[in-house]
DNA sequence: ACCTGAACACCGTTCAAGT
DNA sequence: ACCTGAACACCGTTCAAGT
């Protein structure tokens, strides 16, 4: 039961890397209508519709979809990088602003929010937790160093078991989110499921 | 990465149940047999596998397999739900010899192995627990109560926290069992998280 | 250089014909 | 009463032909 994702995409956008010749104005196009269709369709029906959907939706041919986006997890990619960029600059910002146990406790909230943002994203993100060299592990790489540093901090203020390691708190949060993908997992039980998971790394 | 499950599925067996006439000889030899073959077909290659494969190596047509079980998650139960009795009689007999903390742990270690039973199964058991009209929700009726008597002796010895609910503690477990089938997460780990679990749910 | 969509492959599911 | 497997449907993926 995930709601469609509203808002839009914030993507990081199309760009023509500098190393490469420009890329033609139809395919660009083309790549920016289906990151628009993706979020909306992955948004409504989750990530594993049809990519022929995705495809319709933007007016292109199915084949035009594998040009620009070999895999699935091609098209995950482009939509999650931005918002795992984010991610990394909240976890900066807590960092300067609040107590570790704090800092700690807001980025993993906002980590389990971000596995919700699509039905059926957390599984591809805990692949790319645990696995570098997956396609998401690359953007993972990003999560994986800002939960290090919110974790190092805790770690240094004496209030985290010491033994937690930083993937340790993303494979929770991707369980918890994985959790309120599958039916009727309501908001209050997973404040709870977090709240638990705070608890068990939090020393007292 | 799940290790091929290799011993004998300890199914409950293809019964007739004494309202319906019995079966004929080679309808529950061919019933049998796909148990078998779908115990074997799950531990090797997880329970997405092509269920044309199980077929085969029954030696059945595709049709026999879809007579006796019409859906996967018909033949998931038949696999697993003896195991679920197996688990509720454990919370028994812990809750009779240990005290109520480690019945806790034990149980939900238990739990988690068996979760991790074929990969892929975590998510069909998730569903299950989460949603009682579930085909899999039936059988884990059985974890939903052992889960509640578990949790209700530990709460009246105090050394839980109140608000956690029974299903809470069988989300997370299989929240840890399906972040463990994915990749490269060992058993440290696996019994690192289960630790983190424990100790977000007791009180000090 | 890029786009298109027909063609192929694969698998799940049903059902008419057979025993 | 049960079994079989051909037939259908659906979707992912590739690639020859077109612009």
């Amino acid at each position: 039961m995930s709601e469609p994702a509203s808002e839009s995409p914030r993507q990081r956008g199309v760009t023509t890397s500098a190393a490469q010749r420009p890329m033609r104005a139809d395919a660009r196009r083309n790549a920016e209508r289906l990151l628009g269709s993706a979020h909306e369709a992955f948004g409504e029906r989750g990530v594993h519709t049809s990519l022929e959907d995705v495809a319709r939706r933007a007016g292109v041919g199915i084949g035009t979809l594998y040009r620009h986006f070999p895999t699935r997890e091609a098209l995950l990619e482009a939509l999650l990088g931005q918002r795992m960029l984010d991610l990394g600059a909240l976890a900066e910002r807590l960092l300067a602003t609040e107590p570790p146990a704090r800092a700690l406790a807001e980025w993993l909230r906002a980590v389990v929010q971000h596995s919700m943002t699509y039905h059926g994203v957390a599984a591809s993100l805990m692949v790319g937790m645990l696995d570098e060299t997956s396609e998401l592990g690359v953007s993972c790489a990003v999560m994986r160093r800002a939960g290090a540093e919110v974790l190092a901090a805790a770690r240094r203020a004496g209030v985290v078991r010491p033994d937690a390691e930083a993937v340790d708190l993303l494979v929770l949060a991707n369980g918890i989110a994985w959790a309120a993908e599958n039916s009727s997992c309501g908001q209050p039980r997973i404040d709870r499921l977090v709240s638990i998971l705070l608890t068990g790394l939090l020393v007292a």
